[in-house]
DNA sequence: ATAGTTATTGTCTGATATACAATAACAGAT
DNA sequence: ATCTGTTATTGTATATCAGACAATAACTAT
C-alpha cells in the first residue's frame, strides 16, 4: 500500500476508538478556584481522582454529551454556567484499556452544592485547585495535563471576555466580580481602576435601586449590576490587563 | 438503567465510532487567501469539494495523524508550517454512513506548490477562501462550519501572535508581513505604524545587510527581517488592531 | 461622635494608537 | 544628471487609556 493510502472507508473497516467527553467543572468558593473531581471506584487509576466524564452516547452531540455529564455531576442546568469545548485528547496509550479519544470540556459554574456523588462515580468532591498545581493530587489518565490546558484557558479568557461573571450570581457587586478575577489570576487589582472598566464597559448594566445586601464588617455598601445578555458574557471587551503577584501578597491577611 | 447510568465500560461494549482528523490548510497566493480542498471522488458527497482528512490510525496521536495529512497532501513538511488543534465535531448524522467524530485541525503555510491530488483525494486544489464565504462552493459534511469556525481563530490569532509571519518566508520585509495582515483581514494598515509595531517587538529581529531583493516597481528597498525563535511566533505580542473595511476599500485599484 | 471599612470618583502621569507629514532610497524616463 | 513615481522609514501631534494614588461617600460598630 502506497504511504498516504487509508483502509477502506466502510463501518465495518475502521480503527476500534471509544470516545469519551470529560469536564472540567471550576467553581470558587472561599474565595479559591476549585475543580470537580471524582474517586475512581474501578481499575483503571482505582483511587485516583479524575475528571468527570464518559461516554458520548450513540445518538448524542458532543456539546451535548457534555453538558449532560456536567448535568449529572453538578445537579445544575447548563443554563446558569458556561460551557465551552476545550479540546481532544489521544494520545495512544493514555487509557491502558484501549484507545480512548476523549473531546475535554470547561465549564465555569457559580456556587456548587456540595457534591454528593452522583452518576457512575464512587464519590466527588470539589478540590482547590492550588493543590493540584502544586502536584499534591495524582490524577488518573492524561487528566493532569487536561486540567493544565483548561486553566490556561480560563485565565486567558478572564482577559477579553465577561466569563468571570458566571462565577457570580446574577446580580452582583464590582467588588464581587474583581474578587474573582484576583482569585483565578492570583493577582490583586487596583479597586478604583476596576471599577471604571466594568461601568465603561457597556454590557454591564446597572440594577436600579438595588444595593448590596449586609456589607460583612461596614463599609459603603455597593450597587448590583448584572449582564443582562448571556451573549454578552463572551462578547469580547476591552482587555483586562492581569497583573504578575507581588512577592509575598498571595500570603497576606 | 437510572439516568447517569452508563454502558458498561469494557472494549467490547462501547458506543461504535469512528475518529478522523480533518485539516483546514491555508495559504496565501497572489494576495489572496486559500484553502487546500479535494474533490471526493466517492459517495457521499461524490464530486464536492471536502476537506483534506482521513482516519487516525489505531497507533497514532492526534496531531501526529493531522501533521500526517498535512504532509501527504501539501508534500510540505510540518517544519515550515504551523499545526493546531481547532476542536472536534461530532453531530450525529453529520457524515450519513456512521457516527463519524472528526477532530479538525488548521494550519497555515507559506507558499504551497499548486496540488497534486496525492493521498486518497481523486484532486485537490487551493481556492479562494472568498469564494467559499460567499457560498460559492459546496462543501461535504459540515466542513463548511469547519472552514468558518477555522477562519475566525486564524484572523483572531494574528491580533496577538506573530503567526502571520508563517505565510512569509524565513526572510521577509515588514511590507509583506502587512501584507499578510491586510489579505486576512481584509483591511488597510498604516504603513508607518505598522513598521513601528513589529519594530518595537523584540521577536522580530534584522537579518544584517540585507536588503529586499528587486522592488516590483521601483520605490526604496527594504530591509530583512525574521522570527529566529520559532516559539516566538505564538507567543503574545501587544495586540495588534484590525481596522474595519471601509467602503469602496475592499474593490480599489 | 469616632474609628474602621468598603465603594466610588478625581487627578496625574506615562505609554500607546492613530492620523498624517516628512524624508530616504531606489527604478525608469527624459 | 534630473525629474517623477514608488515604497520604506522616521517624525510629530493628538487622543485615549492604563496605572498609581489621593479624596470622598456611605455605611457598621463602638
Amino acid at each position: 500500500m502506497p504511504p498516504g493510502s487509508h483502509p477502506p472507508y466502510s463501518p465495518d473497516n475502521f480503527p476500534r476508538v471509544a470516545v469519551t467527553v470529560d469536564v472540567v467543572v471550576f467553581t470558587i468558593r472561599n474565595d479559591e478556584l476549585h475543580v470537580l473531581l471524582v474517586k475512581r471506584g474501578l481499575e483503571p487509576f482505582k483511587g485516583s481522582w479524575a475528571l468527570p466524564g464518559g461516554f458520548v452516547l450513540p445518538d448524542e452531540d458532543l456539546d451535548t454529551a457534555a453538558a449532560r455529564e456536567l448535568q449529572e455531576e453538578t445537579n445544575l442546568s447548563v443554563g446558569g454556567s458556561y460551557l465551552e469545548q476545550l479540546g481532544s485528547y489521544g494520545t495512544p496509550g493514555r487509557d491502558p484499556r484501549m484507545r480512548v479519544i476523549t473531546v475535554a470540556y470547561w465549564a465555569a459554574c457559580a456556587e456548587l452544592e456540595q457534591p454528593r456523588g452522583g452518576g457512575d462515580a464512587a464519590y466527588s468532591d470539589l478540590v482547590p485547585l492550588a493543590k493540584i498545581e502544586r502536584g499534591g493530587i495524582r490524577l488518573a489518565f492524561d487528566h493532569h495535563r487536561i486540567v493544565r490546558d483548561a486553566v490556561k484557558r480560563l485565565r486567558a479568557k478572564l482577559e477579553y471576555t465577561a466569563l468571570a461573571t458566571t462565577f457570580c450570581p446574577p446580580r452582583f457587586t464590582i467588588s464581587q466580580l474583581r474578587r474573582v478575577y484576583e482569585t483565578i489570576w492570583g493577582t490583586r487589582l487596583d479597586p478604583g481602576n476596576f471599577q471604571r472598566k466594568i461601568r465603561r464597559n457597556p454590557a454591564f448594566k446597572h440594577v436600579p435601586m438595588a444595593r448590596s445586601p449586609s456589607p460583612r464588617r461596614g463599609g459603603r455598601p455597593a450597587s448590583l449590576w448584572s449582564v443582562p445578555q448571556r451573549s454578552a458574557v463572551v462578547a469580547d471587551m476591552s482587555p483586562m490587563v492581569r497583573r504578575p503577584v507581588l512577592p509575598g501578597e498571595e500570603s497576606e491577611e
